[in-house]
DNA sequence: ATAATACATTCAAGATTATGAATATGACAG
DNA sequence: CTGTCATATTCATAATCTTGAATGTATTAT
């Protein structure tokens, strides 16, 4: 009888599970890059400077949690937000934590170096950026 | 150079660090039961069934954390969210987790059998409750 | 069919956290 | 100033999570 059985049973628990799947930081880092649009494995790695086994766990973890759904297109997986609300839990957080949100709009269309994919060279990344 | 010293770098490392502080079951119950009212650790204690060295562990995150004040009356302390927005996130989280949240008033005051402080007499003890 | 690309999964070791036990501190009563 | 009560802190261990390495799978191109 492990802790994870137990907190399934109890609606608190299962906010606490929630929450404590989207806040390691590099999911969170996930979740804001993704922001509002769509992102494949490869414009994450590329735009977050991480290894691919390494995102795809992150985004396992997400997926199982229902945080994210994922799209195949040819050879490439796109991901995004289940709920974009999400990103206004974030930016509730982020006041409490006394971080400044310098940028809410949706921002620039950016280059992503390193990532080839279609997807890339036309949707904007990121709709919260945490300075 | 370990982890939590290169997180406190960034603002994203800052929101992460607040959420897992705050979303730690043990530290969730916490923060339900004291509401929007003060609560002594005895209180505590004999409200969540749990031993006095962990409720104590756990303010102390919470506290070091920001999210509780501390008042002292004799030999009582008395807890309190430093921020009552605090509860809106929960609850935000609460929804976007699927939880339904039952009761969103102030709850009826509690006989707290077990704590006998001046304070569990008289407060109602929880704004949340997530049955 | 083979190769290459994009992504997923498994596994184990290291790092971190949670928890219980023991002990310390601070305030008040006597 | 001694004892007791309420709470805090320290410490060691168990449990969990993170991370990197290796490998597997699905899709497309040749």
């Amino acid at each position: 009888m492990n802790m994870t059985e137990l907190q399934l049973s109890s609606n608190t628990a299962k906010v606490s599970d929630f929450l404590q799947t989207i806040s390691a930081q590099p999911r969170l880092e996930i979740i804001l890059t993704i922001g509002a649009n769509e992102a494949c494995v490869c414009h994450l790695e590329a735009f977050l400077g991480q290894r691919q086994a390494y995102i795809s766990q992150h985004l396992m973890a997400l997926r199982e949690a229902g945080v994210l759904t994922a799209r195949r297109e040819g050879r490439f997986i796109f991901y995004r937000l289940a709920d974009l609300e999400l990103l206004d839990l974030i930016r509730h957080a982020a006041r409490l934590a006394g971080v400044s949100i310098d940028s809410l709009g949706v921002s620039e269309q950016i280059s992503s170096p390193g990532c080839e994919c279609p997807k890339c060279m036309v949707d904007a990344p990121a709709l919260i950026t945490l300075v």
